[in-house]
DNA sequence: TATGAATGAGATTTCATTCAT
DNA sequence: AATGAATGAAATCTCATTCAT
């Protein structure tokens, strides 16, 4: 969890990462942690802009100075839960099987897919809020579409004999990965009515499908 | 294009239905027309909490006033708006042909996916605002999860002769629907870099693969 | 009513003038009357400062541009009947006869407080108007107190005999002056709930016995 | 004095009550308390409807957002005012002895009326700006209508032996509050030219006489 | 390390008045 | 004589950020 009392930011500084200007004892570990799930909280309700740091430390039940005292501002504390999302979706990618037109591949997608929902149902908020716009163009941006560049390169990469999409595998790949995102999306805000079995084997018929024709 | 003051709105008012609250002029249809124009771009370059009044008022080249005069406030220019693109999405909807597992299946599915690429770059950023946590989450959210329904209804309906995606057709319907639509957020904010016709060309084989398996 | 174009004005220009700037014909004479009647009646609703120009229009069914061809502003409006009021009420305590602890006194004093009734259910709301703090404080509090000064004169002229009252009869005199113009005002906000008969009696019988002690 | 931020108020808080929404710290109060007294002040001199919030902040040396993080809005800091108000005035009613038709009844009257006329010189702006039409008409209507009964009500309770109007008590009791109230509103707006003795006999002088005739 | 209070820049909204037809 | 449209100054209100304790 990325924080930093500085106002400008030291790029790439991440999560646990060891060298934080402040070192902090149990209580402040505790105080930041709980700052980070109000965040994640609010903004799944409120989306970014519509936090304020008020519902936020309302939530943390602690006080706009303490809030101040961990971020910068309110933009601080969302690129702290940005970059954890960065990373454990680079986790998530880089943990995906080969994907062959076997029971096999078709078994490993489904426990990809799966393994995506339960990382979108802790950070969909998050997810979500990035796809806002303007949250300061280029930097989340940016960061925004790293992240799904490598995702979907982690999805072609693992492709093997595909026959049905010949032309752009990559392009086609980051087909997939909007659809699994967005649709993952539709449950988090209920716009999809079924449960999470049928939801993951349409997913993955819809995926294994697109990809090797039907089964 | 629905204006009107007053703070209750009349559901259903649509563009150029003439029974507005107020009976408008040339010069005042012309000035809603400005404004509603304005709110698109707008809302697409700084998305709808960004933007503020007096961006619109800017690009319209009018008054605070003038604005006021039109809509009761910005999510009323809002709703405008996203009532005309639900119209549109619809008539997109009712527009698809049979879809089948032949080559004119597969032409009229790439016929439909244009329509609605074209439709997309006009009010993709209305489309994209939408999914902005909080613009009044109840009603919006509400409007769009309606939309997108009557979508998937639509292409499920379609579909003949489906060998693949036998469980849940409409669950797999929605999926396809969220990938068309987050491909096509994807492609407008630059997020995929490929040209038109390989956008098209790969969104229709993934789709036409995943209900019919590979050409 | 006393209507002109100017922005400032010809103090003590009054209703049925001669001299007014501009002749007006059938037509102009109708519409005038109705901005008088929509001003008695949307000052009577909302107050002064609440009224807006836009809700007198709209009660008279007229434009804006209407009622600033008749009156400089809404001050404007709303002195041409304070000084309406100001003729009657002076009119009203001219007609006052000789009060004296006999019945003839009393039926005097009941038929004058009817009068009084009357011109307040007419005029009421502007009167009520009046007593708002700063309808630009000089001019408006300047008529309203030579208003009540006059009325109070003429009760205090019209007593013979009054035992009760020895020390300060003017003083006396407006505190009854008060009473009764409160009190109408109680009844025209329904904060009495009484008939109109009773009314009158109870105020007759206060007033009478204030001056000549119980009947 | 009531003072929470919620929109909708918890009837009945009051001056002091320690159920505020916010428990306030020594300096909190203090604020509370310069904003209070300065909204007494600036709806004294400007009447409700003029009175600026800016005008307000100004007299109490504050900011325009510390006077949002007390009150919700102008009405909100008059609500608290007049809620203040209205227990004052219940508490001077219940204080009121029996009126008898002898000198310790007159003196008990001249007594109570003095009270009443300090009270209305602390509080004169509110209960003047009470009458302001709209201000919220059914809320504060209400509470005025409440105050003046309960007040009527203690004067016609405390009555013994009243000879002259013996047809409706309740009726005459809130004619006399009508000019009780009233000729303290002329003094206050200097429409009465009388130092406070002479004011202060006459209004007993009247009030006694109507109740018991000329002493 | 924590907090309640204060701040003020910036956004929204209202409405009396003017203008063009 | 009448009107719909436009204007902009002035008011309200919000909220990220800072401060004093």
């Amino acid at each position: 969890m990325a924080a930093r009392k500085t106002a400008t930011h030291t790029r790439g500084a991440r999560a646990g990462a060891p060298a934080e200007s402040r070192e902090l004892r149990a209580r402040g570990q505790r105080t930041l942690r709980t700052l980070l799930d109000a965040g994640i909280e609010v903004f799944g309700t409120r989306g970014y802009h519509s936090a304020r740091v008020d519902d936020i430390v309302k939530v943390a039940k602690t006080s706009h100075g303490t809030f101040y005292l961990y971020f910068a501002n309110k933009e601080d504390l969302f690129r702290a839960l940005a970059l954890d999302v960065a990373d454990e979706v680079q986790r998530l990618a880089d943990s995906l099987g080969p994907l062959t037109p076997t029971p096999e591949g078709r078994a490993e997608l489904r426990r990809w897919l799966e393994e995506f929902a339960l990382l979108h149902e802790r950070y969909g908020p998050v997810i979500r809020a990035w796809t806002e716009a303007e949250i300061d163009r280029s930097e989340f941006g940016r960061l925004g579409a790293d992240v799904l560049g490598r995702f979907a390169t982690a999805l072609s990469a693992r492709i093997r004999k595909v026959p049905s999409v010949k032309a752009a595998p990559d392009v086609a790949a980051l087909a997939l990965v909007a659809m699994i995102e967005r649709f993952n999306y539709y449950v988090l805000s209920n716009q999809v009515a079924a449960d999470r079995d049928i939801v993951l084997d349409t997913l993955t018929a819809v995926t294994y499908a697109s990809l090797f024709g039907a089964a």
